[in-house]
This record gives C-alpha cells, structure tokens and sequence, in this order.
DNA sequence: ATGAAAGCGCTAACAC
DNA sequence: GTGTTAGCGCTTTCAT
C-alpha cells in the first residue's frame, strides 16, 4: 500500500503531452510565454499522471526552498505552557509567511542532540532562513549560521557577539518598565519592588535595567526577587521580596503571567491592591483584564514583533539591506481597579 | 552581510585532500572502507573549508530527507491554548524522532491556503513521512497522501474513506466511557448525563457512542449536551443540562478540561460533588488532581500515543508492514473526594 | 581501498 | 513560442 509508487517525472509528462521539458517546467511555474493550447495539454497531462514538482530537485537549482524555520530553544512543555508568547509569535509570522506563500518549520530544540540537528538542517540549505525567538543565554547558533550567508533574523536582541552581527527585532524593554517606574513614583509609591525575569534572557535582563535606571534618579532604594516568567514562580517570588521589606508599597513584576502569581500571594499576606501595594506586569496579557483587580501592565506588541521579524527576514532573504536592529514601542495601560 | 558566499562543495573538498569527491562522499557518510591517513586529510579539508552537504542534493539522489511532518490541522490559538493534548503528542513524537535521529516539521493548518502548501509541501518530497493529529471531519489529505506513496499515519481513526486505507493508532475510547458510565452505574447513579465532544472530531463521536453503548443495557435515558473540548464549553453545556434535567445525579464528560468547566457550573448552581452529581472526566490532566474534589477520569496515554504513532510511521517509511489500527488502552481512574 | 562516470529531477540560458 | 543543453551537488555502481 505504501510502496513508493513510480512517480512521474517531468520527462514523463513531456512526452505524455509531446512537448518538451522545458515547455512542462515552464506551464508548471507559470510562464505566460507558452501557447494557450499547449498549455491545456500540459496540465491534462499532469492531472492524468498525477505530476508533482520534486523539490529536493528544484531547489538544487533555484537555490531556493520556500519554507522557512522557525527556532525556539525550549522544551515543548514549555512553549505549550500557558505562556501566550509562543502562540503570539507563532501566530505572527505564520501570518506573514502565509502572505508570501512560505512554509514555517517550527523547531524546538532543548537537548543538544537537537540543536545540532537543527543546524545541519539549516546550514544544510533545508530552509532559505531562520528565525530565531526565547532564546537563553549565548547561542552561537545564529552567529554561526549568519556567517555561513544564511539569513537570520532574532526576536530579542541575542546575547555576546551575535548582537553586534546579527539582525534582530524586539521592544523597548527599558523604555516600558523605566515608564511603569516612573508612573509609581509619581502616585506617591516609595518602597518599589520588582520581580525580575530570568536573568539568562534578554527581556529578563532588560527589564531589570529597566527598573535600575528608573529608580536611581528617585533616590528610592532597589528590592529585587527574580522569578523565571511562570506564574508560580511569580507568587514564590512575591512571598520573598514580602519577607525582604514588609512595608513596600509597589511592585513592578516582569511579565503578567508572573504578576498573575504575585497577586495571589499578595491577597493570601492580606495585602490590599493597589491600596497597600500597587502592582504593574509587563505583556498585556489577556488575563490581566480579568484578575482582581484588573492588572495594570506594559503592553509589548507580540504579534507584531512575530509579524515584522517574519517581514525583516523575507527581505533579508531577496538579498536587501536591512537595518540591525528594530524596536517596537512599548505602552503603559494603566487600568484603575474598580 | 547576508551574501550567500559561495559554499564549499564535494568537489572542493575533495581538490583540497587531493582525493576523488567520492572518497570524501564516503568520509562524510561515515564508511569504514577509506584508509585512515586519508580519512583524516578529508576531514581536515571539511574543517578547513567549512563544509557542510547540500541536503537537497543528497535528497535527490538517496529520495530520503531524514524529516518528519506531524500536521494539526487547528490554528495555533487553539494549538497552544491551555488543551494539554497538543504538547503531550508533541512530546511523545519528539522523543522517538530524537531518537531515530530525524527532524521534527511541525506543520499547523486552519487555512485552506496552508493546506494546499502543506499537501505541496509533502508530495514534493520535502519529508519522508507525515504524521495527523487532532483531525476534524473528512480530511482528503491523508488518503491522498497515501495513495501517492507517502507514508501516513493519523492519530486518531480517520473518518470517512480514508478510515480503511490509512494507517492509524488510537485508544479506546468506546471501552474506556464504557467503564466509566458502568461505573456509575454500579454506584446506584440513575439519570446519567454527558458532555460530549466536537461531532467532527473522532474523540468526541466515539466518546459519545460508549456513554449511549452503555446506557442502553441499562434502561436509563441519555440526556446529552454537546461541547468543542474547551473549559468554557463544559461549563455552558452543564448548565444547560441542569436546564434539561434538574435531577440528574451523574455527569459524564468527554474531556477533563470540559469537566473543570462542569465543575464550575455546577458549584454555582448549589449542586455538591459528588453527593448530589458524580462527575468523571476523561484524559486525566494534570488539573484532574487539583480540582475541587479531585475529579475521577478516564486515562489516555497521549504521551504513549505520540511515540506509538511515530514508531510505526518510521517502519512505514522503513518498508515495513505494519497493522492498521493500534489501539491503546484507557483506564478508568476513581478518585476518592475527601 | 579508491576513482571514474552515470545519473537523481529540475531550471535556465541559449538557440532556433 | 518551443526545444536543446548544460548543469545544480550529491551518491553509487562498476572498474581498477
């Protein structure tokens, strides 16, 4: 039943129809140049054969694929968690790659083992790009790849070397938190605290800048517990800085998902939010509309960031010039607890 | 940046180590029938000229590419929604393509645009094999995939035509909502309700055929609501099965995450769990445990299900025969209320 | 043990 | 407009 039936070539089709290859190849990619009936024979021909085009063979020529790889360096638990990035980003480019009839190959890698397949796999021309996003830490991979003249594109300005050469497209981290900040401040909040996010990512370290810079102008000491962008982590981390300084009044919590924990903890220590402690997250998830209160919090444009980085490749890929780094404005939604 | 420098080739390679391009092909691909000091030359000269295959040429010759398409035909929403089938299937196709050493391509299509590039995508030969989960209605693409030659497996019995000719893993589902309804039967429970599944999905038709199976050597009615799998809908269809029948002492429902809704509902409407209305859910996610009380389930081994289907589609793609159904076992899990 | 040579199926000049 | 031809980069007999 599965035998690899005979499948039609080109050839097959040419002398079906009595024309040559080059005349098949040509009705197949869709050159106007071809008289109207000999086309129809073609196409008769390659229904009745049931001709598909062999893209291994094509794309050795036309040194093109028309499929592109999309990289998370994470484990599928986590990209399936409830974290709504991935599906933000997923959701973006395929919408980008859709409009350029481009497949995505999605690729998790957390081992090594798969990490280095994912590189044979692109360096081994399977893709005509890569995209890469949530990464961790220093990843030679998309310096390595950049050099071997393969464009690549990065959500999230990489980590070492790699930022200096490899394009990438991201938010204003520390514009939105320093905002968030200041906002607290200027409300009358003294003991600001945050909840960091891990610090082996670029929007973990970012954000901490953030909340850095911001508070140094105030003369407002820092309270620092850093979490890793889950939601438990977020109520572990709230039960620190809670024990770390009883009377802070405001926290700054790196992403929703996070704040969403920090809430709880905060009700279960009796604290009143906003009136004891005013809380700001950061994504604009579409929970924080719904927790109790409604959760101010900095609105990053994550569809967008997947729909641009997807853009910024494709034009990489037609051999364009493209800038080396694209940030996207962040905003604050300030949403008054009712 | 991004210039494609000229890549080095076979014929490079082998100018380099001063040896033919088929000794360095032997090299590369591991034959132990070249001389060790050569070996060592052409390995350096891989090194030094930083070459890497051209996968679609090797593709073209050896008609293999190593890559595996696993295709859900849902949009990514849905895919990462909070569902946990979707990363358990993931997880367990990983884990044994990890091992066969081959490349996972994760294909989503809810558009019928990125069907037809997925059904290109396939028959043009960019993968050895494809995998179908969590399929809807009558999909012509497996079927069609097969009869050109191209191992297919699905998840989950296909329906329509292609029930009899591809091959396929599934659990049982009939025998499973069988236990759990007789369950309740045995318990004194008389007016047993269910929640069912999407009609256009193999789960939930099968779900609901083994709670009428069972019902009807009983003597009670069916009292059926229908929901999509998702939370919300099991809390809207509980409430209109409390609408039908205000007296109903037993909920069967076609997924934990739908029961979790249930649970919701009928806590609002006063009912206790499990005094007044048992409820048994199906899937046994993680949540079942945590609930208010926990909630009695039947197990799916979706993990299992995951590497089962990705063994049998690499001996498929192996030349092997293989059954056409595989069918795993579910298993009626009773947890005690506290 | 190594090399020569014949393709794999397709596209793209270049002729006609 | 259509056909002829020369590869794309690799693997794999078949000689040696």
């Amino acid at each position: 039943m599965t035998t690899a039936r005979e499948r039609p070539t080109l050839e097959a089709v040419a002398r079906r129809a009595g024309v040559s290859r080059a005349t098949v190849s040509r009705v197949v990619n869709g050159s106007t140049t071809v008289a109207e009936p000999i086309q129809e024979a073609v196409r008769q021909a390659v229904r009745e054969l049931g001709y598909v085009p062999n893209l291994a063979a094509r794309s050795l020529v036309t040194q093109r694929t028309d499929s592109i790889a999309l990289v998370l360096p994470e484990s599928a638990t986590r990209v399936f968690s409830d974290d709504q990035f991935f599906p933000g980003i997923i959701r973006g480019v395929s919408q980008e790659l859709e409009a350029a009839d481009k497949q995505l190959v999605l690729m998790m890698a957390s081992s090594t083992a798969s990490q280095e397949r994912i590189e044979r796999y692109a360096t081994g021309r399977h893709v005509d790009g890569v995209m890469f996003a949530s990464m961790h830490g220093v990843d030679p991979l998309p310096g390595a790849l950049a050099r071997m003249g393969i464009p690549v594109i990065c959500n999230g300005r990489p980590l070492g070397r790699a930022a200096a050469s490899v394009p990438y497209v991201d938010v204003d981290h520390v514009g939105g938190v320093t905002t968030a900040v200041r906002h607290l401040l200027d409300s009358g909040r003294r003991r600001i605290a945050t909840i960091a996010g891990p610090q082996d990512m670029v929007g973990g370290i970012d954000r901490l800048t953030g909340y850095r810079n911001a508070l140094q102008d105030s003369g407002c000491r820092s309270i620092v517990a850093v979490g890793d962008f889950t939601r438990e982590s977020g109520a572990q981390a709230m039960r620190q800085l809670l024990n770390d300084d009883p009377h802070l009044d405001a926290v700054f919590v790196a992403s929703d998902l996070m704040a969403h924990g920090a809430l709880r903890t905060l009700r279960e220590a009796g604290r009143r939010v906003p009136d004891d402690v005013a809380v700001i997250g950061f994504d604009d998830i579409e929970i924080a509309r719904y927790t109790d209160p409604p959760l101010s919090t900095v609105r990053q444009p994550i569809h967008e960031m997947g729909r641009e980085m997807t853009r910024q490749l494709l034009r990489l890929a037609a051999g364009e010039e493209i800038e080396l780094a694209l940030i996207l404005p962040t905003e604050l939604i300030v949403r008054e607890s009712s």
